[in-house]
DNA sequence: ATACATAACATGTTTAAACAAGTTACGGAG
DNA sequence: CTCCGTAACTTGTTTAAACATGTTATGTAT
């Protein structure tokens, strides 16, 4: 549900690109035109048309217009520049999802664990993994971390439903924003048995660090996803700024 | 250079987050005194913010204020959601570059070349493949494809200096946007050659393909960037926004 | 017919103001 | 001292207007 009135247009817009309303090359309607349409001021447009820039459905051009550039993309585990629980990705592709939660445990970070999460030694953690399958195929091995003042009566049957779900809707935490890094890591015999490879096929992993902000500024989640390399798929839009 | 007010504001909020003039979890001064500081209006400090969010440096609440949530990363080949050259790359983590020519060629583009990179069978381009060294260690072979009516005139010494460079000031094209998917790939017999890498140990490359805009709208390039796996790191930056 | 100034139109930047909505601190009532 | 409403903050949304700057089409002078 679009909350505001710049959102309702960015939807809208972009519901028109990807449905081919508005061919791809053409020239969107000029601002002016839709600030009739919309019945709104400038700024609000622009707000709108500026979000479709960023996601890459659009490129602007000084004095020329805005002009449709998107391509509709392959189907990707990972949406562009957005946080998505694993079910909402599913649903938004079109695909099955399901979780088999393999370890639920309570531990106390330690040393070496606190420099690779982030989370102060001695920090009270919830430690998951999680085996994600889409469409019956197992892709993603996920291993969160989550501080367990913040995320109190985290249990494994949530674990196997919805993480997510019950952090923002039962529990209202707010959460804002996740920093994460891409790398590409060893295969470890955990991932071998749980994913169906061998190593002498593919040897290595694609491996997504995040490290997830509450609205109190806490850190309050590390997770490491491990992906099947030959079904990762990462896409992003990058714009060009001058060179200062 | 800063070119305008906002950006010159971002700059200054950047560097003194950067610089820890702001610490870690504090607050930034409140918009009002922003605008007193900066003696602009309220939507010139909110873009300027706005951009800081984007790029992972601060979170926004409503009613509270603005959060200073910025770690030092470790350096990247990569940059976050900007089009950046690898000289300009390699100069901002002040690190030396070198790159070498593989191949210079001219050739047209076959009916799978075609399906892969997305130009129109038949088009005339430049293929080129490039090793770079970051501190003389060979990290990336690169394959780039060009169309040559939009690149005219490109030589293999342009592409043993900078491509961009050459674009952007002689050719005085503008580079607008470009559409990123990365991927893990099997290794090839001329990455495992030039690389140093034996399958033995990584059988597996980071591939980052890249379909990249000008300001007439046109996709001038196709580049597929293959980097080691052991130093192949992207980072960015995510944002939660409500489920619709 | 061509060349060039110009008008019309496009997006880009900046200011000002008002109201909405969430958070915090203060002060009075109990 | 505690509770609670409110005032004084904070950021979020929207409108309106002006000027800057880049592009395109038009129309006039050659």
């Amino acid at each position: 549900m679009p909350r505001n009135k710049y959102d309702t247009i960015y939807q809208d817009l972009k519901r028109k690109i990807e449905t081919d309303e508005f061919a791809y090359q053409e020239l969107l309607p000029s601002e002016n035109l839709l600030i009739q349409t919309y019945d709104c001021s400038r700024n609000t447009v622009r707000r709108a048309i500026g979000r479709l820039v960023t996601d890459g459905y659009v490129q602007t051009m000084q004095g020329k217009g805005v002009r449709n550039i998107y391509r509709p993309a392959a189907q990707t585990a990972f949406a562009i520049g957005e946080i998505e629980s694993f079910r909402e990705s599913a649903r938004r592709n079109g695909q099955t999802a399901a979780t088999k939660v393999l370890l639920f445990m309570e531990i106390q970070a330690s040393a070496s664990l606190a420099e690779k999460t982030g989370f102060a030694p001695g920090a009270q953690l919830y430690y998951i993994q999680r085996l994600h399958y889409l469409d019956d195929m197992p892709l993603i091995i996920n291993h969160n971390y989550f501080l367990r003042e913040c995320t109190p009566g985290l249990t494994r049957e949530i674990a196997e439903a919805s993480i997510y779900d019950y952090l923002e809707n039962t529990l209202h935490m707010t959460i804002v924003n996740s920093r994460r890094i891409m790398t590409v890591e060893k295969i470890t015999e955990i991932d071998e048995k749980y994913l169906d490879l061998n190593a002498e096929d593919y040897n290595c992993m694609a491996v997504v660090s995040s490290y997830t902000y509450n609205s109190d500024g806490i850190m309050f989640e590390f997770t490491q996803s491990r992906h099947r390399p030959d079904y990762f798929r990462f896409q992003e839009n990058a714009v060009r700024r001058p060179v200062s």
